[in-house]
DNA sequence: TCTGCCATGTAAGTTGTTACATGATTAT
DNA sequence: ATAATCATGTAACAACTTACATGGCAGA
């Protein structure tokens, strides 16, 4: 469900089309909930036929044209309406979590695992850190709207220092009973 | 395809039955890979028609019958291949944050979301810190196995611990920004 | 010339969710 | 009586992934 949310979310400022929204779920809301962009062609063809967002074409010299869809009335309603309804933090479904439970191999084959996961999650923190001093240097005076998303960005910063210190202690664990 | 490898990694200790493999899920493995008794029941088949997984049917007095799964030598190797690729951190989805993203209601009514998602929170850390105490009381002198289920577990404490210092402070964001 | 970006989609397959179905036993 | 637990599944649907497909334009 919440797809067809996260677009009606991400059209509501701009009117962007299907390309323009798979860009855009590779980075900011794609942070936290991932979407390919055959998902996202056949969530707006969906959206469209149930009138909860309109499409117009637009046609464009040099370049296909492009289709920019805008939320209706009924979408934005449906938005609200869902904004409005309880969640359930979501459940956490994690490979490695897994092979680490399984412990089937040699701790050694984990530590490189654990390695290259640190590498990923210092890579994603620091994407984040950026952003963060880009665009909210100064928390304080940021306007309402503002205030939410910075709060996402919290979220994935926390998010990621979590697994970092997780991995350290991992690390550690595995040396320590493993000296040879 | 983490299913397929949860359930050969939970029956590689001991053989179980469908039924068994869905309580496990709903808690210990489930904490990190969620999956219904539906799903189990279906990917059950699959991996005993594969070959990976060989099924024996138990009777039962006073009970319906269950049929026991345990890994075959196929299932090992494809088991321990499987620990041997490389994973990516899994993709976060998440509803509170598109909600939160979207910033497309009253910061009341995000507020109230916050606490209903740190209640839960709350109690999931509280299971966890019981099962620690419980089992994990003396880290130092687990053994090996048992050191990696211990890790999962931490995992699951951090996680817990990030999310509640997050909302903690998403709560006084929005507070201060309204006072009324 | 080849790579990458712009822009859109289809098709097939896997995974996950929701609802339905059965039938005996044990506890309230 | 009624509900809950044990135990197993089917069926329909929704969501997601992977691969395939097209075609022009810009830059190295």
């Amino acid at each position: 469900m919440a797809l067809a949310h996260a677009i009606l979310a991400s059209l509501i400022d701009t009117p962007l089309s299907g390309y323009d929204l798979a860009q855009q779920f590779d980075g900011s809301v794609g942070y936290f909930w991932a979407a390919s962009h055959q998902q996202i062609y056949r969530e707006l063809s969906k959206l469209e036929q149930q009138g909860w967002i309109a499409g117009e074409t637009v046609l464009q010299t040099g370049k296909p044209d492009k289709k920019l869809y805008c939320v209706t009335e009924i979408g934005k309603q449906q938005l609200k309406s869902w904004m409005a309804e309880f969640s359930e933090p979501s459940p956490i479904k994690d490979d490695l979590l897994v092979k680490i439970f399984a412990g089937y191999v040699a701790p050694q084959a984990i530590a490189i695992e654990l390695k290259r996961h640190q590498k990923a999650h210092q890579e994603r923190l620091a994407v984040y850190k950026t952003i963060e001093q880009k665009y909210f240097s100064n928390p304080q005076t940021l306007p309402e709207t503002e205030k939410f998303k910075y709060l996402t960005l919290l979220n994935g910063i926390s998010y990621e220092t979590h697994w970092l210190a997780w991995i350290d202690r991992a690390i550690q664990l595995l040396k320590s009973s493993n000296p040879k």
